[in-house]
DNA sequence: AATCATGTTGCAAACGATTACAGCCTCGAA
DNA sequence: TTCGAGGCTGTAATCGTTTGCAACATGATT
């Protein structure tokens, strides 16, 4: 037996197609006995409605894509996270689509979404210009579309100040990879925070936020002279890296130097020591772009970025110096 | 300007829309200069096809939707991340719900979806009956549907037998809730391995998987006359939990005590000491669950579950009993 | 009694593709 | 010359809704 259709539901009411259609969408342009009869007849054929059909008639999908670098990431997968929680109750669907394996062309065709919530700086502004967007966590050269991001300097200014605090003098920076927009940005305010602070520039160590980067970093550190007593990393898998590495080489963190890291991943808080870092609110950072991007589509969009507040979170991988 | 449709190209080049129809979707069956003019009419107009009237009219939608308990965990995302390199190429959309947050009936209904692949075992299965579905991960009871499965009771023998071949003889084993299929089958293979060695039956302390429970069992061990020497614990976080606890109360791992994991989690790679444990093979679970569906909607679907073998990741957590 | 506003309902044309069926043309065989 | 086969193309119905417009009934107003 068929899926029953509206014409169906039409018939046992015995009303046209209109009114159930009516019914359905805006029952109070029905009379209470109609409507009645309809939901009647509703309940009998077991009738849903045909999004297919209905997205053909409105010229919408009801779905938003969300385009990630790396689905098997957990940084993007929180934030799809936060995504999902607003666009759900919204009544879209979420259309994930990683960039390593799909062609990002094929998600820019209007007829797969009415919107874009954009993870991945390297997609061309080309295919995206087509449909509302957002950007979050990266902002795309040439697109001129809203983005939800964090002040990267002033987070990494915080961090420094925390160090300062502590009493550290001599600070050491082990940076992303040069270039990048981030990483620019958090060696900014890293070396603002400490002129700001009367401190002596710190060390800038190149790294780009890889696990490995970050032993490497470990073993600059440990060659120098004058060894800086709070080392700022500009990720925390850096700062896991450079952590392990000096662990085994019997330098005790945070007796021996103090470590803090940026982005607040979730194993960092089960290392021994518990890793310091500045925390992005990915959730929100979901959240915040699902709502704009239902903004834009609801014709009220507002201009402009939105710059979300990073937390410093305290755990023990700072001390004050020896 | 409108997009443009179908017809605008068949005017363009001069021909029907059948004809432009068929040049797409079957070029063979249209002579090749005709071919040639539709293109060039395509090219002009940069016509594109409206999937949400090719779906209607193939009665399909082209999309799968995959249903997460819980988007944030990466256990869950590494999984979807498989699922969609095989989607993709394809032509399938992924659709992401959490069931948290998504009513899980909304993607029964089959005219959002064409199948559908489950890793909530706590989904009911009237929701799924209406299509195609793949189980991953947990079974679900009253659902006769294909399920991509680890066999947690070898895995957990693998797991004790481990710990027996490096001379541990006492052994505790963490569970979790109580009634899980899951507790239920690494329970099992526990005290099956344990006995095949001629062991004496593990201390079995209840867990429920999460890091917290992990320390409680750490202050049930502690509190024992004749600790085990070496514990498997059914689940990752537990064993972080259960280290960090011991850690605290200066003991050693691996040196005073073996601990072994399960599920190898990104993060217990960069403990220290780096943990033990069962590696279940996440990404493959997702390919295997796609293409099984992917059988299923071609209608050469197979039947019975699929059995993944897990592997055992020898960190430094375990060792030779003192 | 005529007019009008209001509330309900139905008719039929979209939305943009696909495809069964039939028609036309060409060419070779009888 | 006639016929049939085969290749190519067009006509028109169809997928399942939504919605502008018009029609109708009802009751209130003049």
């Amino acid at each position: 037996m068929n899926r029953p259709r509206i014409t169906d539901v039409a018939r046992i009411a015995g009303v046209s197609t209109a009114t159930v259609s009516r019914a359905l969408s805006r029952p109070e342009r029905v009379s209470a006995e109609t409507r009645a009869t309809i939901e009647r007849a509703i309940a009998e054929t077991g009738y849903r409605l045909n999004h297919a059909a209905r997205n053909l008639r409105h010229q919408r999908t009801g779905s938003i894509v969300a385009l990630v670098p790396n689905l098997a990431n957990p940084y993007f997968s929180q934030i799809l996270s936060g995504i999902a929680t607003v666009l759900s109750p919204a009544g879209y669907n979420l259309l994930v689509a990683d960039t390593r394996t799909t062609n990002p062309i094929r998600y820019g065709d209007p007829s797969h979404a009415d919107g874009l919530i954009v993870m991945d700086g390297s997609v061309p502004p080309s295919v995206l210009a087509e449909r509302p967007t957002v950007v979050v966590s990266e902002s795309i050269r040439g697109l001129s579309a809203p983005c939800v991001l964090i002040d990267n300097e002033a987070a990494a200014a915080t961090a420094v100040t925390h160090l300062a605090d502590l009493g550290h003098r001599r600070l050491g920076h082990v940076t992303g990879p040069r270039g990048n927009v981030l990483t620019e940005q958090r060696l900014s305010g890293t070396q603002r925070a400490a002129a700001a602070r009367g401190l002596p520039a710190p060390t800038v160590i190149e790294g780009d936020f890889s696990l490995a980067s970050g032993r490497r970093a470990a073993q600059r550190w440990l060659e120098m002279a004058d060894r800086p007593t709070g080392v700022f990393l500009a990720s925390d898998e850096m700062a896991c890296g450079f952590i392990g590495e000096l662990q085994r080489h019997g330098i005790s963190v945070p007796r021996d130097v103090s470590v803090i890291g940026f982005d607040d991943i979730e194993m960092v808080e089960h290392l021994t020591p518990g890793l310091t870092t500045i925390r992005q609110p990915r959730g929100a950072m979901g959240c915040v772009s699902a709502e704009r991007l239902l903004g834009i589509l609801g014709g009220d969009g507002e201009e402009g970025d939105t710059i979300l507040p990073v937390e410093l979170i305290l755990r023990a991988s700072t001390a004050i110096p020896r």
